[in-house]
RNA sequence: CGCGGGGUAGAGCAGCUGGUAGCUCGUCGGGCUCAUAACCCGGAGGUCGUUGGUUCAAAUCCUUCCCCCGCAACCA
């Protein structure tokens, strides 16, 4: 029993904004992977929190006009926030750890202190080009004729003091990891691992910035912030009190460590946390585990495309329970799932009020309407009950089998084949002809009973995913005590004999699939036809630096290889032929612009794209239109002569 | 030849350590009436993207090509 430890742990999110429904699987599945283990008899540990450095955090804040600090605080710890979200998914997390806490601002500086000192973290110079008004560096393939390719000033070589962290020196005990054990699963997260990113060789990692101070501060270095590797990834340590004083049981959860991550961060946490643990000289997490993503429409779900799912709208018109079982029954966990609300509405209806709801709720109702709620001693079994009661004893192990393996999916299926089965049950033997027959008193009880069993065993398997309702649940069939844990989750006949049942409120109440979409039309909407607020005031002035001119495209071509830009050659007035590329490949076809007349801005530096040059910019218009952005090139009238200056 | 994932009934998916093709929804027909118009049974519907091969036997292993989706590089 001394073994039976878990710890597990989800990603520490972001909060730059509000959560969606992606995090939301992410932290419902870890969820129920804990309360699985809880019930099991394991001492877990859950812990799940929030990332709150970094320079994007520091410009968000200001746009906000708050500090950085105000600015979390809000989207955390606010109405609405992601404790709030947590709270609402009942979440079970045991620690949430928010990376601006000062336990782990110290720890992290003893961290990063340790492997500088043990020659890990090595201060060095960040080099590249440097733009000096837009304090940003670049790289050469980034840059432009050798300028800023966001304002177009020339830049210089510079060198900016740096600490690195001596990746490449871990490069083979890494891979030995990922290739040896089940260190990342699933498994086919390995060879992708590999082939991108440690075959081609792992390069040193810079850990500290000087260039934003929203950071956890070098303490023997002032100006350098530590990067996001060392801050964020520790918090898994840190959590648990390693090198600071608020927490006492790292050496207790450390080795039995599991971190549920999406599959965008298995790069992290397969290759750079294992090195920086491998550095520290601490024990390596037990697994890795790299879940899929929720597509919406066929694509990933984003901001920009403003096809991003809220959390709270759903759990709000179909309840926390509902919510959480869709996630986990109805998407393979290691692979992307498309998320639609006919298939949400749809998995609700058929699993839970068909076949489960509905399975309380008749079998309630008739040991109330024959045995008024409380079932009598006798008994009388027949041939027709083996079937269920073999699935009654066997459906926990093969349950079980599964959960290990992080198929949630699949375990809720065995569940729901026991459930199946219970409904078939009642068909088979027919209570309602028994219970015309006094004689039969004693064999109609033994159906009841026996569908009692059956809803006992599947509610406490389905406690981790659906907690609430199963509670409600067990105190409609009378399950209480030992009869709801996992020791009695294999075993036939633990309810007692004369047992009382309470009809209560229905479970999950059949959603109307028509009504309830268009209900969530009205939810989606509003959010489209937002249009952007004007700019800021420019001078006359400011204007005129821009030189925009009409021009006749003379030829366009696609670029080979790319997807996205075409090359069009324009006659600008000038006499000499202007190249100009652009990325409009997805709402045109070259052969439809040959010829046409439109405007080019002239004096942008040369840039180069897909190995080409493009000596200016095409101007369209661009707005978003039902979450999809559209795009027109802005076409004159051919009577418009090349060269013609626009003011 | 950048890396990876995928192409299986109308839709969404499973099967892929080789041996008569499965699940959910939909559809058609039947049964039942305890129950949340739910439940139970049965039918129709697939040459498992394409080509060639290995094998007694391939959706499952190897090969050709086509298409889709991520990531990467471009989107001034």
């Amino acid at each position: 029993m001394e073994e039976k430890r878990f710890y597990i742990t989800t990603p520490i999110y972001y909060p730059s904004d509000k959560l969606h429904i992606g995090h939301t699987y992410c932290t419902v599945a870890t969820d129920t992977i804990a309360r699985y283990k809880r019930l099991c008899g394991y001492d877990v540990m859950f812990l799940t929190g929030t990332d709150e450095h970094g320079q994007k955090i520091e410009e968000k804040a200001k746009e906000a006009g708050v500090s950085p600090q105000e600015f979390v605080d809000k989207i955390v710890t606010g109405k609405g926030g992601i404790l709030d979200l947590w709270k609402l998914m009942n979440i079970s997390n045991d620690r949430f750890i928010r990376t601006t806490d000062d336990y782990h601002v110290v720890a992290i500086q003893r961290i990063f202190k340790k492997m500088y000192e043990n020659g890990d973290i090595y201060k060095g110079a960040y080099k590249g080009m440097y733009c000096t008004p837009c304090e940003s560096f670049w790289t050469e393939s980034q840059l432009v004729n050798g300028c800023c390719p966001d304002c177009g000033r020339p830049v210089k070589y510079a060198e900016e003091e740096a600490y690195f962290f001596r990746l490449s020196k871990y490069a083979k005990p890494v891979q030995e990891l990922l290739e040896t054990g089940t260190f990342l699963q699933p498994a086919s997260r390995v060879n992708e691992m590999i082939n991108n990113f440690i075959k081609p060789g792992l390069e040193d990692l810079c850990v500290s910035r000087t260039s934003f101070s929203w950071g956890i501060p070098v303490d023997f270095d002032p100006g350098h912030v530590v990067y996001v590797w060392v801050d964020a990834l520790f918090n898994y340590a840190t959590a648990l009190g390693f090198l600071n004083d608020r927490y006492d049981d790292f050496d207790k959860y450390w080795p039995y460590v599991h971190h549920i991550v999406g599959k965008e961060i298995v790069r992290f946490h397969s290759i750079i946390w294992p090195a920086m643990l491998m550095s520290m000289g601490m024990k390596l997490p037990n697994k890795v585990y790299g879940h899929g993503w929720l597509i919406i429409d066929g694509g990933k779900m984003s901001k920009s495309k403003g096809n991003v799912v809220d959390p709270y709208v759903l759990a709000e018109k179909f309840g926390v329970d509902a919510l959480r079982f869709f996630l986990m029954r109805t998407f393979p966990f290691g692979s992307d799932g498309n998320f639609t609300n006919e298939l949400l509405i749809s998995t609700i209806n058929t699993d839970l009020a068909n076949d489960l709801g509905n399975l309380v709720s008749r079998t309630t109702a008739m040991v109330e309407k024959y045995f008024g709620g409380t079932l009598p001693a006798e008994r009388e079994t027949d041939a027709l009950d083996e079937d269920l009661l073999g699935m009654i004893k066997s459906t926990r192990d093969k349950y079980e089998e599964q959960m290990e393996a992080f198929q949630l999916h699949v375990a809720l299926e065995e569940v729901f084949k026991l459930i199946q089965r219970a409904n078939k049950y009642i068909d088979e033997t027919a209570p309602w002809i028994l219970a015309k027959d006094e004689s039969r008193k004693a064999r109609l009880a033994t159906v009841m009973y026996n569908l009692l069993e059956a809803l006992r065993v599947a509610l406490v398997l389905l406690t981790p995913f659906i907690p609430e309702s199963c509670e409600k649940a067990f105190a409609q069939i009378g399950a209480q005590g030992e009869a709801v844990t996992w020791d009695k989750a294999n075993v036939y006949g633990v309810l007692p004999a004369t047992v009382t049942v309470h009809k209560g409120e229905t479970l999950f109440p059949r959603i109307d699939m028509a009504k309830m979409l268009q209900e969530l039309e009205k939810h989606d909407k509003p959010a489209a036809p937002a249009v952007k607020p004007v700019l800021p005031d420019v001078s006359i002035d400011d204007f005129y630096k821009n030189d925009m001119r009409v021009c006749k495209i003379l030829s366009c071509e696609a670029v080979k290889k790319s997807e996205k830009l075409l090359k069009f050659t324009l006659d600008d007035g000038s006499g000499t032929p202007r190249q100009i590329l652009s990325g409009i490949h997805k709402f045109y076809e070259p052969e439809d612009l040959v010829g046409k007349t439109v405007v080019a801005i002239l004096n942008l530096p040369t840039r180069k794209m897909m190995g080409q040059d493009s000596n200016g910019m095409l101007l369209s218009a661009v707005r978003e239109v039902d979450g999809k952005e559209e795009l027109h090139l802005l076409i004159l009238d051919d009577s418009v002569p090349a060269g013609a200056q626009l003011c």
